[in-house]
DNA sequence: CGGAATCCTCGAGGATACTG
DNA sequence: CAGTATCCTCGAGGATTCCG
């Protein structure tokens, strides 16, 4: 999206410039609600390098899915969390997920299939508050 | 999706196996409630190489998103169709679209905002039946 | 018309090492 | 801890030609 160059025939292609790629809906998904630090990700998200994560935050950055926060600090704590439009997107992704569950149950892991439907929270992180400052 | 290891972590993964990349998401998309020939979807997507055309179609059809059905006449005629699963799609895509429309106005095409939003149907094919032979 | 076959490009994504 | 910096792989996607 921030990089290409922009010459969409449909949304669904927008959309999908957004949040496609192996990374990019997965981190949304995986900070959810919550708050996350960049070591939480990345332990959400084992198959990342450290070179991809960073990549895919700051796209996702520059597309307004998550805003970053850095607190100059010993040791250094960065802390990323979901604009609106990047929580506008959590229900779709939920919905994404049911259709997933319902389809191809098979090649979900099975503590996903038991998992109430239609409620968002992949990995660890929580459904606490997220005071974002966008 | 069909042609992968399946080691999902997660249900987006999944989802995003089997309607990621450049033109899957977009052929289901044309394809709609419908039924499309080989040349409408297309059509519909002046960019895509009939060989990726192809390729995508397949893979579609392998993950159970669309049927195939082919008339052996001359000339010949394919004709594609959603199955449940890739019409079940349909509202998630679509509000994907909005959700792009919303967010990223600057980057769909005029027509598409003034759409009224909710309402499948992205390219020429219509909502109706589609004996067209264009 | 609706592809298949062949060959090729190119950039997303990865591995590894290093740093403020 | 949270990244950068380099270099590299590899396969998705593309161009072109040909076929039933």
């Amino acid at each position: 999206m921030n990089t290409k160059n922009h010459s969409y025939q449909c949304p669904v292609e927008a959309a999908f410039d957004c949040i496609g790629g192996r990374w990019k809906a997965l981190i949304v998904w995986h900070i959810g609600y919550s708050v996350a630090r960049y070591s939480d990700i990345k332990a959400n998200l084992p198959k990342v390098t450290p070179h991809m994560l960073s990549l895919q935050l700051k796209s996702l950055e520059e597309d307004g899915l998550i805003v970053r926060t850095q607190y100059e600090e010993i040791p250094p704590r960065v802390e990323y969390c979901l604009t609106q439009a990047g929580m506008d997107l959590l229900p779709i992704l939920d919905t994404l997920c049911d259709w997933a569950i319902l389809y191809y149950p098979e090649h979900i892991p099975a503590d996903f299939i038991k998992r109430t439907p239609g409620k968002p929270g992949c990995g660890t992180v929580c459904t606490s508050d997220a005071t974002n400052s966008s």
